[in-house]
DNA sequence: TTGAAAGCGCTAACAC
DNA sequence: GTGTTAGCGCTTTCAA
């Protein structure tokens, strides 16, 4: 920056003002600074600026894996939105693994991020206590009750719900679910189970324990093993509930090669809308969390916290949808 | 750091040796430190480091969209690799649009990375003057000729030649191709289209120019798309070749719904072995390009280069290999 | 093995 | 409108 002040003839604070867009400067001032700006290809030095300002302009993300379509898609939607404000994203891994969740979400950052977008799948009440609330923050997706951090949260209870009624009024009562975290009492898992089981209660049905099915990560994979534990069982059954889009998808793929017909003999319904749900075979009824409307509020909300903004937390419910396809609808 | 140096009676310079992990250092004044460092939560300022040594630690990572599997599954290996070694990575998508690639590229990145991971689909032997060589930088992916950087690329002519070649064997001679640029030189689409026309002349098979269909990005509606347009012209076909799987699903989709049976109407085959095409019904049948092995040798190539190592450019082509699948094996 | 002093490139505060 | 001064938090000499 001296180098280019010097070039200009002016001082290093006028080069300053120059990039940083500071109005009150004289239009040929401008000029001349900028001219050497470029004939010496100068480029900011943006850790000094950090270390001045105290911000980076970097905001964390953390999710579980960007390789699940969910959260490559949420990345991307995320990306876009920071981009609006200025802002660049980092995206750290957590794995959904509860313990390593812990450990992204205290690992020094080194002032390295401004704020963080956090989205847990295993954590709950019991880990509130950890949220470090030195760094501006907002909860994705997931409902912690009674956290003093903002939340945008999936409706996690309203789409399941949608999903199972839909399923009930189609007339089937034996439906599996697929993706259950036994033991669990709080994350997505066992909330869209509870949400599942209420949903069949609601209706005078009963909750079919013997078909739900467990898996750890919900992937394709481990969702073609649950339908192929639950078909080996040999309980009857005429619909099968993913508790997200993968694991369904990995179902429907275990059942069409077993001969079953979808949804004549079993309908499939999953939730998270990814865009593979409308090219798949059958294409797959789903629940839409609203994705992009979630991190847009996320964004905003945590670029108001960055600014200090220190009300009240909030908590955003994004409005799902379900969209019905031909693994429900024929 | 000082009042950790004041907390623990040390000097600043003893703290920050402390946290370099330098050897010499006696035990006892260690753990003194250590202590002090806990008893004050302190965090070290990372911008302060980066000022004074010139470096950030992060990465940069350009691919043209996290939403498409196959970018997402590679974002999701090379920050693996680059977690190894202890480097940061940060995303940043290009659309997939050559302009956008360009800026990308021109950007000014202020020092904040130490270096560039960068997968373009667009560009070409033209650009080549255009490759910022300030800052260590990897291609992936792409093949571009006596380019003055470091390759690591994806087999695109040998995965392509193996999988037209399959369906030849099958018998098929008359192989619809999804995806090609028209008018375009370089980049993926034309590469692979290249090696797509060189398999069937090495044959003795005339190349069907009525029988490829243009998609400027990659996405499973494109495909879905660019099948309708196929299906439409009353062209007898008898294989399909996605240039990439999302094209490849979103053809397999338009196929099942107009009644044709795969394989034996139509064989489909990709390029990319995304994790969908094992659970898509039915299997695909795709080339892998050697994922992992890609996001290994970029990173480990990089972080060569970031140490300063000035050596001829390198160029690493990762093996691919031909899954038969469903699609095209009954 | 540890400490003291200087400076990385920038900006905030204030002077001109 | 523009220049001067000081200091952000760390590491790199060099000295003790």
């Amino acid at each position: 920056m001296r180098d280019v002040a010097r070039h200009a003839g002016v001082s290093p604070k006028t080069v300053s003002n120059v990039m940083n867009g500071y109005p009150y400067i004289r239009e040929a001032t401008r000029t001349k600074v900028l001219a050497s700006i470029d004939a010496l290809g100068y480029q900011m030095n943006i850790s000094a600026r950090n270390l001045k300002s105290g911000r980076t302009g970097i905001i964390g993300l953390a999710i579980p894996e960007l390789s699940l379509p969910y959260f490559g898609e949420l990345a991307d939607a995320v990306i876009e939105a920071a981009d609006e404000h200025g802002l660049t994203v980092m995206i750290e891994q957590t794995g959904a693994d509860r313990d390593r969740e812990l450990t992204v979400l205290n690992r020094p950052r080194g002032h390295l991020v401004d704020g963080l977008l956090y989205s847990p799948l295993g954590l709950g009440q019991d880990d509130i206590g950890q949220l470090n609330t030195n760094t501006p923050m907002v909860l994705l997706g997931e409902r912690i009750f009674h956290s003093p951090v903002d939340h945008v949260m999936i409706d996690n209870v309203g789409g399941t719900k949608a999903a199972v009624e839909h399923l009930l009024q189609l007339g089937r009562r034996r439906i599996a679910v697929l993706g259950v975290h036994p033991g669990e009492k709080v994350g997505t898992a066992s909330i869209r189970y509870g949400a599942y089981a209420s949903a069949l209660t609601d209706h005078g049905v009963r909750v079919p324990e013997e078909l739900a099915f467990p898996a750890g990560r919900w992937h394709r994979s481990t969702g073609a093993e649950a339908t192929e534990r639950l078909i080996a069982t040999g309980e009857k059954f005429d619909a099968i509930l993913g508790l997200n889009d993968t694991l369904a998808l990995g179902a429907v793929r275990v059942l069409t090669r077993h001969g079953y017909r979808i949804p004549d003999d079993v309908a499939v319904v999953g939730f998270d809308n990814i865009d593979e749900t409308l090219y798949s075979t059958p294409t797959l009824t789903t629940v839409d969390p609203g994705r992009t409307q979630i991190a847009r509020n996320a964004v905003e909300l945590l670029v108001k916290r960055m600014a200090g903004d220190d009300s009240e937390h909030e908590e955003i419910v994004a409005p799902y949808q379900l969209h019905i396809r031909e693994s429900t609808a024929g």
